[in-house]
Order: structure tokens, then C-alpha cells, then sequence
DNA sequence: ACTGTTATGTTATAATGTAACATTTGTAGC
DNA sequence: GCTACAAATGTTACATTATAACATAACAGT
């Protein structure tokens, strides 16, 4: 089955983010039961801090929060938390920002597609199938295999947009 | 009319990279003269080093070349030589490897999608509509409103997959 | 408890990029 | 040519992002 999938819709302003958060923590406490792995208590501190907002968050900026409750906090720390959250598929990279920002779905570990709004920040992230086949056929055309792939797209998202026009 | 085009195609490993360079520059001039725009020293030495190959150059590799003739060369220097070069399309950023790579198309000033290597290093640019305009139509859906693109796609290239089947 | 592995602590440094201000060079009008 | 303004470069310092290397601690299987 083709995946089309808005993994991550941009929220509205007013949504309770309480939930997301949650939900992203039980994900991945359940992903991690399964598949034998260790969620630190400094690994779920950073998914946490990762998931304060629907907007990438920087690794300084994690170190600096972290820095807060465990002083013994330094770069290494969240690199190596981010690492394992990033391997997982518990969050992605937005390359064109250098920062981070937390994914709900790492069962099948995936490279979204990402949509970045110039105006609020937050980020919503597509898996879709028919971009992926896309790329796919035009890399055939000239022999080339796929094997990872980046997508970020910039503009404006509808709930700005409609703020702007008003 | 809607573009499709292989604007860089990975060369075969013998190909004569020479002309690729004079070429590069030549356009470079001919741009920079209709725009009215300077093509200093600098910034013309700054993109042939780009140009040295078709793989991304990173910025303190510029400058350490740079250092060689000049020795009063500094970040600043190589930063902003390429972000004159990347206003004016006659480089691309890789964001995915902080490294920046030539092209040779900087008329209609455009984003394409790139192919990498991950054997050689080799970079392929396709500047793509069909692409785009998928792109386009997913955004769409949820009133998003696309003002800039990354698209890296990483893998094996035709000669390198050829190679290794040997 | 012993042992190998995994995770974390700690220090230092590498790699990438920018701010701010001084100086020089080019250009347009006189 | 001279002047004045703008554009480009020089220079120093620093900010940001990320990794290397080695020590110690915590955990898991026997």
C-alpha cells in the first residue's frame, strides 16, 4: 500500500500541545519496549525538549535547558541523545536549519518530507509515496539509486497567511 | 513551457573537466556583464575553485586554497564571494554537506534538485517542473505556500554501481 | 560476582559561519 | 581630474554547530 500520508499537520496556534507531547513520549517508550532498546531517562529528556513546540530545536538550545536540572550536561550529551533519537526515527533533521524536530511515527523508519513556514516556524512533515516514486523514476532515467533522501520545502503556512490578509 | 531538464549530469570519470570550468566562468562573465554586476578577482577565483570539480567544495576548503595566493584572505572572504555567487545562481548550497557546488545555469535564477553520489561524491543537478509542481500540489492541500525548495537525494551513481559490479 | 557492552562524564578542539568596523577601490556627477 | 558616494575587501574577534578521545559508571548475561 502507497503511503500518502500528512504525518504531521501544522497545528493551530490554540492546539493542546499537551497531547502531542504525550503521545510522543508513549510512542516512543512503546517503540523502544519492542525493539530492545534504552530510553534513557537523558534520552527521553532530550525527546522531550524536542518536542516543545511543533518547531526545530537546536542542540545548544536543548543543551542549555538541559544544563538547567543536570549541570553535568555538555555537547556530547544531546549529540549522543539526538544520535540514537535520529537512528531511531524518534525525530529528523532539518538540514537547511541545522536543528531538530520530533517525529510521532518511527515504526517504519522513514525520511519525510518537510514543509517549514518563514513565519511561525513550525513544521509539518509529509510521507508521501508519490513524491518518493517520483524522484525515483527521474533518478532511473540516469542510472542513479536512491538510498536517502532530503526534502524541505519553505513558505507560508495557511494559518499565517490568513493572519497576513486581514 | 515546462523545464526538464538533466541541467548537470554526472561525467563520466574521464571526461575533459577543463572545458566544464571555462565554460562555467564564461557564463559567469557573460551573467555578471548583462546584470550589470562586478565578477571581482575574488568572487571569479572563488568559483573556479568551486568549479574544480563536480563534487561540493567546502567553504574553508576554498579559503585554505585561497590563503595559497593571497594570504590576507579570511572567512569573510570566501563567505562572501559565495553569497554573491549563490545570489546570482553560479553556485548551489548543499545543505546536507555545508558545501557548495557550481552551476551553470544562472539565467533564470532557480532552485534544482540534486543527486549525490555517496561513492564518488559526484553531484547531478535537475532543475525539474514535474518535480515542482508535485511539490506544489501537496502543499496546496493544506493551504501551504512554497517560497524556496531543497531537494538532496543521496545514493549510487550509474558509473560507481557499474564499478562495483565488476 | 565477573565480564563485556552500552551509556555517560569530561576536556578539548574541529568545522562552519557571522558581526562589526576600518580601509580600499570603483563609479557617477561635476 | 576631483569629489563624494557606494561597493568591495581587509581585519579582528567571536558565535554556532559538531566531534574526538579517553575516563568512568551503569547495565545485562552468565
Amino acid at each position: 500500500m502507497s503511503k500518502n500520508k500528512l504525518l504531521s499537520p501544522f497545528k493551530p496556534a490554540s492546539h493542546k500541545h499537551q497531547k502531542c507531547l504525550q503521545s510522543a513520549i508513549s510512542v516512543a517508550k512503546k517503540h523502544c519496549e519492542v525493539e530492545g532498546l534504552r530510553l534513557t531517562p537523558i534520552r527521553q529528556r532530550v525527546l522531550e525538549l524536542v518536542w516543545q513546540s511543533h518547531e526545530p530545536v537546536k542542540a545548544y538550545d536543548i543543551l542549555d535547558e538541559l544544563k538547567r536540572s543536570k549541570s553535568s550536561s555538555a555537547p556530547p550529551t544531546v549529540y549522543r541523545a539526538l544520535d540514537f533519537l535520529l537512528e531511531e526515527g524518534l525525530v529528523h533533521k532539518i538540514e537547511s536549519l541545522n536543528a531538530y524536530i520530533g517525529c510521532g511515527n518511527p515504526k517504519d523508519i522513514h525520511k519525510g518530507q518537510f514543509f517549514i513556514c518563514h513565519d511561525c516556524g513550525s513544521v509539518a512533515e509529509l510521507d508521501d509515496d508519490e513524491i518518493r516514486d517520483l524522484l525515483q523514476k527521474k533518478a532511473k532515467r540516469f542510472g542513479f539509486e536512491i538510498n536517502d533522501e532530503m526534502v524541505e520545502i519553505k513558505g507560508y503556512c495557511l494559518e499565517c497567511r490568513e493572519l497576513k490578509n486581514k
